[in-house]
DNA sequence: TTGCTTGTTGAACATTCGTATAACAACGCG
DNA sequence: CGCGTTGTTATACGAATGTTCAACAAGCAA
């Protein structure tokens, strides 16, 4: 019989799982404390691994903050590709789904507000961040204005409305998450659908 | 010849006016150091008292900024006023002018994104805070939906037009001061107009 | 002037923070 | 099997944090 085979004290794992587990948990502090919570030792004990490992994959709280933007706002893009693809050929259902999708659960959610406020507080002091915000904003305005464009919306007004789409959606998703009693996520996309409706016509 | 009248070491202050001190310090540090930086002796050094200052009057840092956010809510509830009256009499004049007031200097500032993304950061965590988020934010809609009414908008669509017109304003708002390249001032003011001009045709 | 009230300070306290570093151990490789 | 690499931990350290509290002094009243 032998004696019970030593349990490791630790797992080594791939740098990029590690790294990912380290962002899932800050995403999970992130909603649960606020960007306060926030701190090396709290984002470790989460992550289940010692507080050094924050610093040795990401230097610090504010890269990692921006890793989870980062993450959350690639998940974010894939759940709004999915809700495009599941509306069909149509290109006005296929606009209309893409806008809508920002108020139903995966990512209408109060958690992932959290990750965008603890973001957006830092584009105001680190120049680098700002610029990620920016390339992020670019790309979602982009796949805006190629919607709008297979409506045939003219391409010399693509970008400003898909600002103004972009400024509407983002208006109600944030309400929508501060103060979810205010008004409802059915009521969010009777609004969408209909500016849309004033710029696809 | 006498001795030099000893300056005093402080001075006393109306529970008011250091109450606005303070106040006033706090925006400033936001602005200046984001969430991170506004701890309680940050505060009181760029307020010019000592620490404890800080506890007397809110007991804490939390409060200090919900009440940064309820004054600097103030101020721009005045602009917005302001903007109205000196927009003369006709209705459509007045609703355009309380909606694009919101993208001019006064207002549209990074400095104030600064608090308001402080105080967002704490309606998730803080029911107190999550209360005077929607009392705020219901007050700035029913000034809407009164401006609305005026415009010949029935009583009856008021209050999801005013939902939308505010988050429209937001957004932009948001954005023009989180990347103040992508977009111009006077853009958005177009786009909120247009917009307008959907609803109170 | 004298005394009283209380706004204000400054220091002390226990925590918590971020970071650096030495020791450790998991795992691949020979 | 044993060795070496390196991901990981644990500890330690100074700095910064929030809070408390006794002592002080500014300003008013008598």
């Amino acid at each position: 019989m032998r004696e019970q085979a030593p349990s490791p004290a630790f797992r080594r794992a791939e740098p990029d799982a590690r790294r990912l587990s380290l962002i899932e948990a800050c995403a999970r502090v992130l909603a649960k404390n606020g960007p306060t919570g926030a701190s090396v030792r709290a984002l470790a004990l989460e992550a289940g691994v010692s507080a050094g490992l924050v610093g040795h994959y990401f230097g610090g709280v504010d890269a990692l903050v921006a890793a989870t933007y980062d993450h959350v706002d690639a998940q974010v893009a894939q759940a709004l590709d999915n809700a495009v693809a599941a509306a069909g050929a149509a290109p006005q259902a296929r606009l209309e789904a893409f806008v809508t999708a920002s108020f139903t659960p995966p990512i209408a959610d109060p958690a992932l507000l959290a990750t965008w406020i603890a973001f957006w507080s830092l584009v105001t002091t680190r120049k680098d961040i700002a610029r990620q915000h920016d390339e992020q904003y670019a790309a979602y305005r982009a796949r805006l204005e190629a919607l709008l464009g297979d409506c045939g919306v003219p391409r010399g007004d693509q970008r400003l409305h898909a600002i103004a789409v972009t400024a509407m959606v983002d208006g109600l998703w944030l309400e929508l998450c501060l103060s979810p009693g205010c008004f409802s996520a059915a009521e969010a996309r009777d609004i969408a659908r209909r500016f849309l409706a004033t710029i696809t016509v």
